[in-house]
DNA sequence: AAACAAATTTAAGTATACTTAAAATAAAAA
DNA sequence: TTTTTATTTTAAGTATACTTAAATTTGTTT
């Protein structure tokens, strides 16, 4: 079995991949992990060692598909803790993540299993990210995209919330913006990169960093 | 925060002083975490310069008052998860042990007291062993006594069953050792230490192992 | 294309949590 | 009481996961 550290790098190295699409480098997951560059040096080549990442010296780094299998299976108990603090324990959206992130770690998958058993073997965890099944099969792309690439006059229905901040969420729901929720898009400020949405007949303004935590979707759901 | 390693160290020491109420030498919290003793005379060393336990080379090892308020903070996520898989998730009797062994290390004491608020704060996990307070506060004494030690043609009702494999949890199961099951002791057998007792209409024969895994009480709780 | 800046890698060192092997001490037996 | 046995402790060494500091490579600018 993985170390914890080497699981939040495999982890790290999923997200910059699929979901930030980035030419990852050691550096940039020692930035997110709160660890230096060597210390990521150090690490990839040690998993590389072990086949889970491929390493070549100052290229990006990839994960090999056994690397992406491990990737998936955290992210899959990741995102059912999520779910199951939120929908059964009543954890709110800023707290799940900060359980799930240590959870996730020393959940087996006989444990996975029974959890996703109870919710129902859910599809989708609270911020309508989709659920990695036992077998570690995803489907990333459901069509929706950051607000902050959607079309001025067109409409949209809200899809994901994808932050982990507790100012977000109270953000968030003050606005009416939660999944599900319909939305028009007004206008985008080239300058300041700001955008202007209209939900709930209130016209909002929001910067770039909350115009990428928040993806669309023209159909609803 | 302290390490996983110090925390089934601290914990085993506490099992031992008041579960076993054993004299505890590094040497024997070594045997039970399959490590050496060096490892755990090393690790008493550095616990004690932490004032977790008191340790004077070549004497017993004892709890100080924070060591013992860690132990029970551990304890009573053990008993909370122990409870929730058990009664929440449906695990059985022999799974609930290997994972909350898992999960304890990783659940902060917020976590804690969302468990034990969904299920009506507990004061008793599925073995029958009391569950500490959030104040690390816990009542080990029940008037409980282990099998071994009953007397027989008394009638007793059994309170705890405090063993974690699959075995033991089979052959209970399958001769009506319940907690809360009427029995009768029937015999002593001094030479092998048998004891003979009388469960639903039947005569069952149990050896000292088991007769000390299963505790029981004269009142019904 | 040379020079500078930024990032990556290597090298050396630290803390944790172990290991094995030898030395010291305590407990038990003769 | 001495000897033997068992246990504990110390010493030295390993793997993991880091650190800082220096060397190397890459990317960018002029």
């Amino acid at each position: 079995m993985e170390s914890i550290a080497s699981e939040n790098f495999i982890k790290t190295l999923y997200h910059f991949h699929h979901v930030q699409g980035k030419d990852t480098k050691p550096g940039s997951i020692a930035r997110e992990l709160g660890i230096t560059s060597s210390a990521a040096t150090d690490m990839a080549r040690k998993l590389s060692l072990k086949k889970l990442i491929q390493y070549e010296k100052y290229k990006a780094l990839k994960l090999t598909p056994s690397g992406e299998k491990m990737a998936l299976n955290i992210l899959r108990k990741h995102r059912l803790w999520e779910t199951f603090l939120h929908q059964v324990l009543g954890l709110s959206m800023h707290e799940i993540h900060r359980e799930a992130e240590l959870l996730e770690h020393q959940t087996s998958d006989f444990l996975a299993e029974k959890i996703s058993l109870y919710l129902g073997n859910p599809e989708k965890d609270p911020h309508g990210d989709p659920i990695p099944n036992a077998k570690g099969w995803v489907n990333n792309d459901d069509g929706s995209i950051p607000l902050a690439m959607a079309h001025v006059n067109h409409h949209y229905f809200i899809s994901r919330l994808s932050g982990s901040d507790k100012e977000f969420f109270d953000f968030c729901h003050s606005s009416h913006l939660i999944i599900g929720s319909l939305i028009r898009v007004n206008k985008h400020y080239t300058i300041n990169q700001m955008i202007e949405i209209e939900v709930n007949n209130t016209r909002l303004i929001l910067n770039k960093v909350f115009a990428q935590m928040i993806h669309v979707k023209r159909e609803k759901e």
